[in-house]
DNA sequence: TACGATACCGAACGATCGTTCGGGAGTCAA
DNA sequence: TTGACTCCCGAACGATCGTTCGGTATCGTA
C-alpha cells in the first residue's frame, strides 16, 4: 500500500508519455513487480480508490482521482498533504479551462492590449464561440478582419471595447464589429 | 477516406468518454463495420495521418494530431481553418501544461507580488518539485512555513526573491529558505 | 512462539487481441 | 467492356491478454 504510491506515480509518468496505459506485463516491466499476478493484486487496491477503473475491452484507464493532482495550500510547510481522502479539487486542467470542447477554440494571445487584466502575449486563451456576451466579460471581437481581445462595457447604453492598458483607446464599435466567442479561460508556459 | 472523418470522429468522442481507446472489434461496433480487418485498415489510414498511434503493447493510441484543438489565427475572419493540415501546435493543455505530473504540483495563486509577472490572485500554478532553479525562473519557496511565489534572482553573488510588484521588498534568503520547486505553467479559468 | 494479514512470485488457463489473406462490391477513366 | 483502385467482409493465425491458483517471505499482534 506504501509503494502503491510510486506505482500510481509511475503509472502517471507512463499515461503522461503515451496516452495509455500499458497492459499487465508492461507494468510489471515499469514498476519493477516480476509477475502479471502481483501487478493483478496492486491493479484491484489502485481500482478499490478510484484511481484506475477498466474499459468496456477491459482494458485499463485511468479513474477519477488518476487525475487528480495534489493541490498545496499555501500554508503547509512539507509536502503536499498526501491526499489523504480529501477533494480531488483538480480533475484534468482541460476539462476544467474547456467546459465545452466542441464550441471552444484556442487563440494565441497577440499584442499587450490586456496586459493589466494579467494577459500577455504569448497567453493562450480559450474562446467559447457564441454570439452573446454580458458587460464585464473579456471577448474576442473581429474588427477589421482581425480577432481583437478587448472586455465588454457599456458606455452611454452603448457598447464598448475597452483595453485593460491605459496605452490603448477604447473602441466604440461600428456596425462592423461582431463578437466571436467570450474568453472562458487563459493559460501559459514557462520556458 | 471520406468516412475516416466521422470514424475518427467517433473514437474522438469515446475517448473523450472513457480516457482509452477501445480494442478493434469494439471499434468495428462503435463506427459500424463488421470486420476487424476492416478496422485495421481505417487504424492504418489514420496512422499515416498521425491521428493515431500504436502504444508498446500494441495497443491503440491516441496520436499527436488527435486532441487538435483549433487554434485560430488572428487574421481570419470565419471559423478557424477546419484543420485542413497546418501543425496544430497545441495538444492537450494538461500535457502542454505538465510534462512531469508526478513531480508536479498545483499551487493556488494568493496575494498580489507577482502581479506585473501577469500571475494574479485565484491563478492556479502548476509547480514542477525541484531544488535547483536558475536565475530568472519563478520559483515557489518556503519561508518560515509559508509557500511564497518569487523570481530567483541574483544580487551580488547572493540568490535573491525578487517579487514582481514595486510594493513589496526583495527579499533576501538567510539560511531557513528553500526552494520548493519552479513554476512551469499557470491557469486562469473566467467566470 | 504462533498466527493471520499483506505483498509478492511463477506457472498455467481460456479468452481476446491485432494481423493476415483471399475475395466481393462499388466507382471512375479509358 | 475492361482494368485499376478503394473500401469493406469473413475466416483463420499465433501472440498476448488478464485471471486464477498454490506457494513463499515478511510483517505486527498476541
Amino acid at each position: 500500500m506504501a509503494n502503491d504510491r510510486q506505482y500510481l506515480a509511475k503509472l502517471q509518468d507512463y499515461y503522461a508519455r503515451h496516452r495509455v496505459l500499458p497492459s499487465y506485463a508492461s507494468i510489471a516491466a515499469l514498476v519493477g513487480l516480476s509477475s502479471k499476478a502481483s501487478v493483478a493484486e496492486m491493479v484491484m487496491r489502485l481500482k478499490a480508490h478510484g484511481f484506475v477503473e477498466s474499459s468496456p475491452d477491459r482494458r485499463l484507464k485511468p479513474g477519477k482521482r488518476f487525475f487528480e493532482r495534489p493541490v498545496a495550500e499555501s500554508v503547509r510547510a512539507g509536502l503536499p498533504a498526501p491526499a489523504s481522502d480529501a477533494a480531488p479539487e483538480a480533475v484534468t486542467i482541460d476539462e476544467h479551462l474547456v467546459p465545452h470542447p466542441s464550441r471552444s477554440v484556442l487563440v494565441t494571445v497577440k499584442g499587450d492590449s490586456m496586459i493589466d487584466a494579467g494577459i500577455h502575449a504569448g497567453d493562450v486563451v480559450v474562446v467559447e464561440k457564441r454570439v452573446a456576451a454580458n458587460v464585464g466579460d473579456i471577448v474576442v471581437a473581429i474588427i477589421d478582419n482581425e480577432f481583437t481581445l478587448k472586455r465588454l462595457d457599456r458606455e452611454k447604453g452603448h457598447i464598448v471595447l475597452r483595453p485593460e492598458n491605459k496605452a490603448y483607446p477604447i473602441i466604440r464599435p461600428k456596425d462592423d464589429t461582431e463578437i466571436f466567442g467570450i474568453v472562458v479561460g487563459l493559460f501559459r508556459k514557462y520556458r
